[in-house]
Parts: structure tokens; C-alpha cells; sequence
DNA sequence: TTATTTAAATCGAACGTTCGTTTGATTAAT
DNA sequence: ATTAATCAAACGAACGTTCGATTTAAATAA
């Protein structure tokens, strides 16, 4: 464990071993398992990453980076509070119901964490929530959103969306872009005036 | 393990572990804090349980069947459809938010459990989740219902209700009645006509 | 180009710990 | 006398991780 160089097998152990745990979930897969379904002696896993749960966090990290730039960059753009909205659940449903091998381990996998660890992930969740809040507050101060807490709205949205982890296929009968319309046209037309 | 008479030791054991479980995890709770909770031998617990498993299965078995009877009471009662959504809304949503130690395993373990208990609870869930689409057909039936597919609406509410385990908060600024009447008129909103 | 050095990559074997569970016996209650 | 309840001790398996050594590849010097 010095530094290493081949990318390549880092990132093929990186997918492969999201892949276990969305599927199997963490404490069920073993690092004898991981490295079978790799071909490689388990000992060498350690010349890529520090332990176990070190794999675990930077998956869940990676994912969090991902969405939140995306996000950040739609809230700073120039638009209306409702326009913002809209473009921001539409992009976050996408988000989880698209690439649910790696989004499932961030609603299932946060409590297998240590707490230093997941104190990390809860501390960037919290930027998540307050820029969700921010437009609900922002549409509030507008008088454009009935009497419910922006909070209140932020988690039932996490909710509805984070669940699609456990029931969406996108090959099913609802598409992505569908379900994304749904979910977005439904949500303003229950919180809006 | 042949039979326990001691029914109130019995539930004394249920509750502290279902607290355990919610608390720490079930992979995180060995028999031995639980043994060291409850004041007495590791290998007295066998007395009770057949299994450590065995004890989460039944928590969670319990809470679905809790829940169940009154959805299907409700269900079986005289009242439109709009009623009896409204009802079956709030009642799941102060079930869930009202009783998070216990309901919190429902939400966070299912993966804990091995194939042949998970494959039991998986067909109970069915249950519930064609119990909601029937209404949400129902309901469609009457054309009484935006352009949504029955199951999203389904799991859209679903999703909804079990992500108030990981932030509502009894005791916070939002009280339980408020709470189910948010989400009630939030989605009969976003959904109906 | 070759030879030599350096570091990355892989390996088999084992360590130390923790886990759920079992055994076999003793005590308490009926 | 029978059965429920509790106990101390240990079993066997699985786990994440470490160790020491060897092989492979890349960088440097001859």
C-alpha cells in the first residue's frame, strides 16, 4: 500500500466491488469473495486500498460528489425559483433511478460505516438537504408554495426518490425520462399553489 | 430451546433487541451485547430463539402483520375511494413516523435476513403494495386520477413514508397528526384530478 | 542495447479476533 | 419428579488484515 500506479485494475476493482455490495450488501461480502469474482489473491486488494470499509466510503463518496455537482450547478444558474426546482428534481430522480449499482449503496450501506467515516458522509447529506431547502424557502418567500415546512418537502422528495432504488427498472414500462416527469409534475402540483 | 413459558421475559428480549437493531444494526449487534443488555448468559438467549436471525424475522414479521390488519380494515370498510385513500395515507404515514424503533428494521435490514425469511416478508410486502394499487386503480377506474401508473403513485407514497424513519422527529416542530395531513393532502394533491 | 537498480504488483500462508451456536451440567420452579 | 431456566466453557468457522517473499515491470546507468 505505497501509491499505486495502475489505474486501471483500481477502477475495475472499484466497479466490481460496487457491484457486490449493491447486490449482496457490505458485510455480506467478503474480501475473499471480492477477490475471487477478480481473480486476484486477497492480500494484493490491499496494495489498492487502505481496508474494507475504506472501498465502501470512497464508492459512497464519489457518488455524493457526482450528484452535488450537478446540483450546485443548476441552483447557480440564472432561473426562477420554480424553473430551478423542476430542473433539480428532474435531474436527481434521473440520477438515482439511473444508476442504482452505485446510488443503492447510499440508502443502504450508510449505517455499515464507522462513525468517523460516516460522520464525513452525514456532514455532505446536510449540504444536499439545505440546497433542497433553499428552494423551498426561496418559492415560500415568494408566497408560491402552500403551508408546508420546506423541510418537510425536502425528505418527502429524498424519500419518494431514494426508494426508486428498490422497485424502478428502467427497462420496465416507465422510462427514465418518464418517471422523471412524473415525479417532478406530481411533487409541484402537490406542494405549489 | 424446546418451549418458553416465560412470556414476559420473551417480550422483555423482543423489545431490547428490536432497540439494538434499530440503534446499531442487526450485523453490528452480536448475541453477546444483547445478553450483556439483558443481565444474563449468551447461551441462555437459545432458550428463547432458535436463532439470532430468527429474532429479527420475527420483528419484522410482527410489524408487517400489525400493520396490515388495520390497511385491510380500512380496505374492507364502505367509503369512496378518495375516502379510503385518505385514510389508508394516514394511517401508514403514523404508523411509521409514530413508531420508529421498531419499524426502522423494515426499512434498513431486509437485506439482513437470508433467502427463505426474506422470500416470507417479500410476499407479505406484496400485499401491501397491491392493496395501495388497488385503491390508486380504483381511483383510475372512476378517471379520477392525473396520467400516473398506478405502482409509481404506489411507491412514490411508499418511498415517501418509510424515509421519515432516517429524519422525522416526534418531538420536533412537526407533530404526528401534522405530519400524515401534510403528506395526505401533499399527494392526493399531485395526483388527483 | 544490455545490465542494473528501483519500485510496483502479486502471492501463499498465517495471525488474531470475533462471531453465532452447541454442549453438558446445574439451579429454580412447578 | 419433571421441566423450565440459567450458566460457564468451548467449538468451529469466517472474517479482515498482516507478513515476508517472489515476480513483474519500469527507470536508469553502463
Amino acid at each position: 500500500m505505497s501509491k499505486p500506479k495502475n489505474l486501471q485494475k483500481s477502477n475495475e476493482i472499484y466497479s466490481v466491488v460496487a457491484r457486490l455490495f449493491a447486490h449482496k450488501g457490505y458485510h455480506s461480502t467478503s474480501m475473499r469473495e471480492i477477490a475471487r469474482k477478480l481473480d486476484m489473491n486477497q492480500s494484493s486488494l490491499y496494495h489498492y486500498f487502505k481496508s474494507k470499509e475504506d472501498i465502501l466510503f470512497k464508492l459512497m463518496n464519489d457518488a455524493m460528489d457526482d450528484a452535488m455537482a450537478t446540483l450546485e450547478e443548476i441552483c447557480a444558474a440564472d432561473l426562477s425559483p420554480e424553473d430551478k426546482l423542476k430542473k433539480v428534481l428532474g435531474f436527481y430522480t434521473r440520477y438515482y433511478a439511473g444508476d442504482q449499482e452505485r446510488l443503492i449503496l447510499l440508502v443502504n450501506e450508510k449505517s455499515s460505516l464507522g462513525d468517523a467515516y460516516r460522520r464525513k458522509l452525514i456532514q455532505k447529506e446536510r449540504r444536499y438537504v439545505r440546497l433542497f431547502k433553499e428552494i423551498f424557502e426561496e418559492l415560500a418567500g415568494h408566497n408560491k408554495i402552500k403551508g408546508i415546512p420546506p423541510s418537510v418537502a425536502t425528505f418527502a422528495f429524498l424519500g419518494m426518490v431514494h426508494y426508486t432504488i428498490k422497485w424502478y427498472n428502467k427497462k420496465g414500462s416507465v422510462g427514465l425520462d418518464e418517471l422523471a416527469d412524473i415525479f417532478v409534475e406530481m411533487f409541484c402540483k402537490g406542494i405549489l399553489k
